[in-house]
DNA sequence: AATTATGTTCGGAAATAACGAAGTGATTGA
DNA sequence: TCAATCACTTCGTTATTTCCGAACATAATT
């Protein structure tokens, strides 16, 4: 376990550029921070300093190590100033867990309006399986999960879904994939490659029976959790992929690929879960009630 | 100062759920735990758990705390690991500065090579004026900054500025703009809502050259230190700006604007400074060398 | 009502951090 | 050149902080 008091002294002293700036900084004497700077060097068991001529000098290692401590630092005084503000001016948290199958990009066309409200937001994102996020959800580690389905109801949790929306999905194909393709769609689809998001999530069951329904029958390249990998795979010219259709234009333009079809039967949904029946936090509804009125108008 | 070792055990005892489990993992006693978490929220003067039943539950303010604390532990644990690591299989560390009023998507295309190099990187991002880059960069805080022009001779920095290269500038307009110009570029600026970069820069006092020469006197709406702040400016149609021709495809793409016209009797140009007069640093010379290659061929 | 599991309050013991005094070299400058 | 100065270090002692054992309080469980 790293000592975050020597961490600290040796942060100073590479700041201040010397032992004994950084004593007169801290009020300590220049004997106290050299020997436990020695300390934290034979702890870590690495070189901070090189000693050259009277004074001191990052190594290598020092330097890395120092680019740990600013980050760390600088969070740590962050922490204090919000301690010590007013909490009338200090940013409302708003945690949000957002399942991976989920398009990043909805995710973020959805919790954008937070950070677009009157009072000052600061938002953290977590991203797992939905499992997870429900589980940190029933501890009140997170105010809000973003998920492609209901809460399950095989878990027990005391939690309640709130629908969105809903889209149409559509699928997208880059140059050389969609030259390979014959006929319309969907019949092209028969053999053509094809990256399909993991079985277990809403969309991938949908997709599964339309397939099936109308006895199309492509060849599943690969399965993916998390649908920023599907694109990028999609991207490079792997197989067929798909994406809601809300965000087509998106898509197109940021994975240089195109849409070569639309499909209504499918809808891949959007689901907000929270903690209470009757949404309290100011920001969680907020969020909620955008998303439902103009991001799936259409729907 | 905020005492790291008991926000430690703070974090300990709200991931674990209780005192109780937290001793358990941190090989002491509860009452250790419990005491040292009432000094902490003594010297904070916040509470951190209301005490409910025979359990502890995260307040409000204690969610706050923790949600730095994560961040702050993560980063420590992320830290040992580091060092603890062999130096080879250890990420090189590759710390840049870039002066604000560069593109932000050149620095972009500058940089990406080093990320794409077989070792793993981990590279360090600073943006500010250059006169703080360079007294970082005196100091071994960083291996590279990235300019629009060399290094100011009224500096007394021992460092070297190496010419990357240079491209023609693009002007830019949002349709609504473009709607009101009338005429041909450049005779078109006249009187036109203009964007600049702030005096002081490379590129400003070229283009008031420029401008002069023409005898074209547009309206300067605004001055902008940061480049992207001024594309976001231009995008909401508050004026026509310039940047770089070689990400013309890119802005037009991103800002949704589009280019009225080009000017290569003014170029921007792009430096790389460096303490080393020959360039040792691995990732330096490679980033430079594919900067001057492949981006600014055409110049 | 007894038991178990939780967090808390003492005092003193152990560990850690800080200081004063003295020491080592490198730089400065008379 | 040779003290004077400056910067960091080492050593032994003192001060502070952290930790534990014992005892306590309270809530859930049996």
């Amino acid at each position: 376990m790293v000592n975050y008091k020597h961490l600290h002294y040796f942060w100073v002293v590479a700041r201040e550029g010397g032992v004994a700036r950084a004593s007169e900084r801290l009020n300590l004497t220049p004997q106290t921070i050299s020997g436990q700077l020695s300390l934290l060097e034979s702890h870590l068991d690495v070189t901070l300093f090189n000693r050259v001529g009277r004074n001191l000098e990052l190594s290598e290692t020092g330097r890395l190590v120092l680019s740990y401590a600013d980050e760390i630092f600088s969070l740590g005084g962050e922490l204090e100033e919000m301690i010590h503000k007013l909490p009338e001016q200090r940013p409302q948290l708003f945690r949000v867990g957002v399942v991976d199958v989920l398009p990043k990009s909805i995710a973020h066309c959805i919790l954008a309006p937070a950070l677009q409200m009157p009072e000052q937001v600061r938002m953290i994102c977590r991203e797992a399986s939905i499992d997870t996020l429900l589980a940190e959800l029933a501890v009140h580690r997170l105010d809000l999960v973003l998920a492609d389905r209901p809460i399950p109801s095989t878990v027990s949790t005391r939690a309640f879904s709130h629908k969105l929306g809903e889209c149409p999905v559509s699928f997208f194909a880059s140059e050389n994939i969609k030259e390979q393709l014959v006929g319309e769609f969907p019949a092209c689809l028969e053999n053509a490659p094809l990256l399909l998001p993991s079985s277990g999530t809403q969309l991938r069951s949908g997709i599964d029976q339309w397939l099936n329904k109308y006895r199309i029958r492509p060849r599943i390249i690969s399965e993916f959790d998390d649908s920023a990998l599907m694109k990028a795979f999609g991207q490079e010219g792997a197989g067929i992929f798909i994406a809601p259709a809300v965000i087509k234009d998106e898509v197109e333009r940021q994975y240089q690929v195109s849409s070569i079809g639309q499909i209504d039967e499918v809808k891949e949904k959007f689901y907000a879960i929270s903690v209470e029946r009757k949404v309290s936090h100011p920001i969680v509804s907020q969020v909620m009630e955008i998303a439902r009125e103009s991001l799936f108008t259409h729907s």
